[in-house]
This record gives structure tokens, C-alpha cells and sequence, in this order.
DNA sequence: TAATAAATCAAACGTTCATTTGTAATGATC
DNA sequence: GATCATTACAAATGAACGTTTGATTTATTA
């Protein structure tokens, strides 16, 4: 019963942390859901917080390392040819935005959740959220610095996080009946997609702005 | 006493809400760091619900004018030249990146929590929070519409949704001391909101993907 | 100054919160 | 079949929650 249990538990943190948020799902409504007694969350998890994170853990492990052995794939094949932007974002979004079929409905609620954390400021949740990237952070600096070579590192990181918070909004858009911005309802598709992959290639590879200093005469 | 009992406790919630969220966030908190009695929110404002509404209701007025403002005196100007793509998302994303301007260091914290309202899923909050965005919509979906006359109108929403999203995450990235990825501080500076500006502009104007039908022969 | 309205206050309301406790059931090992 | 660690359970813990109450103070009007 053992492993069942904490499954159960862990999906149905998952979804409702996911619809709700961390603060404003109780212990009750998840031990509730998952038709457990009250008492399991903290004597297999040891406190609500430690429950976020085994939600995390569960899911990001998998995701990453797909994505980090996309990317290794890449660049052996592609060694000595030259290196291609729109498969190394391919590499980075498509795994993410995947999860959905590696983890069934589940993994629907679980992006959701992703999404919700990027905007969480939450310094302790926070970093032991992004502690689960670090290897992703690791690998995909220094691939867009290989393939934009043009840029700053700064200038990177900036639109790294641009392509970040792109992805994480429409994961949580493509939960909702009414995203806003005329509550057109977002469907996860392919073609989304795509859409996000070419949004993301196209805006990284932008010509660098303009110095504002004053011109040379 | 009155308007200034008002004020402090805005001021308050805008400040905590942005920090730790609205669940997360108690009222004794927000009384407490305004100085005020505890029974003052429920006496000027109703509730807890209706408080955070009128945290919005104060910023986001201005903020919306300014970018509709903008955004006619552009087309206006420009009535018979060609529309300029980059013009209209300056429109668009510089008076929200700028409210810190309007509003002092209050104006940082209030884009804080506007970045983490967009991944609020809770049905009531969320259309009580896009709705004081429908105007902004109604003129900037057709705006794109006119400078993009190739791409469809899903795939135009599908972009803006992107570029929201950038938006948004480094609305809230700026206020931290942590905002992973390899854990550099983004400070808020007119140069990122020049990569912004370019990042999204690319972003939008990025030729529309390639339809995965079978090519005719 | 007396009467009225608005704002503030301390105290309490009933609920719900995360977590702990002690006991009962369960499963494996000898 | 007895021993023993693991898991499940009902019940209770004290603290914190949003909100309400009724008295008191402050401000406005007559």
C-alpha cells in the first residue's frame, strides 16, 4: 500500500497545486482527494512544503534529462557543421512542452504548476525549484552561446529568461477556459508548438539593439 | 484620516501580496505593516478580495491610458506610411515596463505582482484581473492585426500570448535576488527593456511555420 | 454646543490550518 | 505463529485565518 499511496498523494498535489496554488491548497483537500488519512502527507513527506517538492522531483528529473540528451545529440551530429538555433530552442521548449505525453493528464496539471512557479518569489520554494534546472542552465548557456556567438552573455541571459516566461505562460494559458487577451481559449497542439518554437528562434537571433551612445561624426 | 488609512493599507498589500502572494498574504500582515487597526480593511474595502482588486484598480488605469494613448498617436501619425511593427510593441510593452517611473519604488512591486497575477488560475480572481485589461486588448489585437496583415488571428494571438509572457516573468525576475538560471540578478534597466523590445519585435515578425501537409508534386 | 456621521478600536466570532499523538491494523522475517 | 518494523487511522493540538461586533473616538454639520 506503501507506494500507492504516496502516488496518490503526489498526483493529487499535483493537480491541486497546480488549480489553486501552494497556499491555497490544504493538506485536507489533497489527503481528501487522494482518499487517504490526513495524518499521511507528513509521515510520507514530512511537511506540505517537502510535498512540493516530491511533486517536482517526480516529473522535472525525466523532462530534463531528455532535454540535456536532445542537445548532446545535437551537437555531436552537427560537429563540424554549423550549429542550428531553432534545434537547440527545439531541444530546450519540446521536452517541456511534451510532458503531457510522457505523464498522460497528469502532466497537463503538472505544467500548469511549472508555469505557476516561475512567478513564485517565495526565495525558500523558489530556489528549491530552480535547484532542479541547474543542470539544464549548465548545458543550454553555453549552447546559445555557441550558436549566437554575436551576443553578451548578458544578452543572452536576458532573453533566455524572455523565452522562459513565453513558455511558462502558455503552459499555463493552455489550462484555462479564459487566458485573457479577448479569452480566446489556447489549445496545446503542435501547431502551438511550433508557433512557440519560431517565436523563440526568431526573437533570440534579433539583431543586437543599438548602442545609445552618441554617434561618431 | 480617512484617505490616508486607505492609502497605507494599499501600499501594504500591494507591497506583501507581490512578496508572498494572495493566499500567503494575511490580512493581520497587511494591517500591521500599515499600521491600522485590523478591522480597517473590512470597513474601507469589504474584503480580502476586494482589496486586491482595488490594489489593481489604482495602477492599472494609467498604465492602460498611456499604451492606448501611444498607440493612437502612432496611428495617427503614420495614418498613410507604412505601419511599423516595432512602434506598436513599444506601445504596448513600455508603459508596464516604465509604471516604476509613474509610481516610484511602489511601481516596482505592483509589476511584481502583476507577473504573478498571469499565472493566477483561480476563475474569480483571474477575470476580475483581465477584465481592467479589456481595453488594452481591443486596441492592440486589431494594431497587430494591421501591421501583420499576413499572419491569421490565431497565430497573432498565440504571439501576443508569448510576448505577454516575457513580459510578465521579467516583471517578476526584476524583483528578485534570485531568478534562476544560473542565478544572475536582472536589474530593470532601459537596455533590457530595449532586448525586450527587440526580442518580442523579432519574435512577432518571425515568418509564419511551414504547414506540415503533404507537398503537392 | 448639541446632534449626527465617519472612522477607529479591542475583543471575540466560528473555522480552518499544518502538524502531532497514541493506537490499531498490516506485512514480512524468524 | 510470534516478533517487529511499517503503515494507517481517528482524534486532538495550539495557532492563525477572515470577518463581525459593539463601544469609543474623531470629524462634520446644524
Amino acid at each position: 500500500m506503501d507506494v500507492e499511496t504516496k502516488a496518490r498523494i503526489l498526483d493529487s498535489a499535483e493537480q491541486l497545486f497546480a488549480e489553486y496554488g501552494f497556499s491555497a491548497t490544504s493538506i485536507r483537500q489533497i489527503t481528501n482527494a487522494a482518499d487517504v488519512n490526513i495524518a499521511a502527507v507528513n509521515y510520507h513527506f514530512g511537511s506540505k512544503e517537502e510535498l512540493l517538492h516530491a511533486v517536482f522531483k517526480r516529473r522535472v528529473g525525466p523532462i530534463n534529462t531528455e532535454r540535456v540528451k536532445t542537445l548532446r545529440a545535437l551537437l555531436e551530429e552537427t560537429k563540424d557543421g554549423e550549429p542550428d538555433l531553432e534545434q537547440v530552442m527545439r531541444a530546450f521548449l519540446e521536452p517541456a512542452f511534451r510532458a503531457t505525453e510522457f505523464y498522460g493528464s497528469q502532466g497537463a496539471k503538472f505544467l500548469q504548476l511549472v508555469g505557476r512557479m516561475h512567478s513564485e518569489t517565495n526565495e525558500q520554494l523558489r530556489s528549491s525549484f530552480f535547484q532542479l534546472f541547474d543542470e539544464v542552465a549548465q548545458h543550454f548557456g553555453p549552447a546559445f552561446k555557441h550558436v549566437l556567438p554575436h551576443l553578451s552573455t548578458e544578452e543572452i541571459i536576458w532573453r533566455v529568461h524572455f523565452v522562459i516566461g513565453s513558455l511558462a505562460h502558455i503552459l499555463v494559458c493552455t489550462q484555462m477556459t479564459n487566458p485573457g487577451m479577448g479569452n480566446v481559449k489556447i489549445e496545446r497542439s503542435d501547431a502551438l508548438l511550433e508557433a512557440l518554437v519560431q517565436f523563440c528562434t526568431a526573437g533570440m537571433a534579433a539583431v543586437a539593439p543599438t548602442q545609445t551612445t552618441v554617434q561618431s561624426v
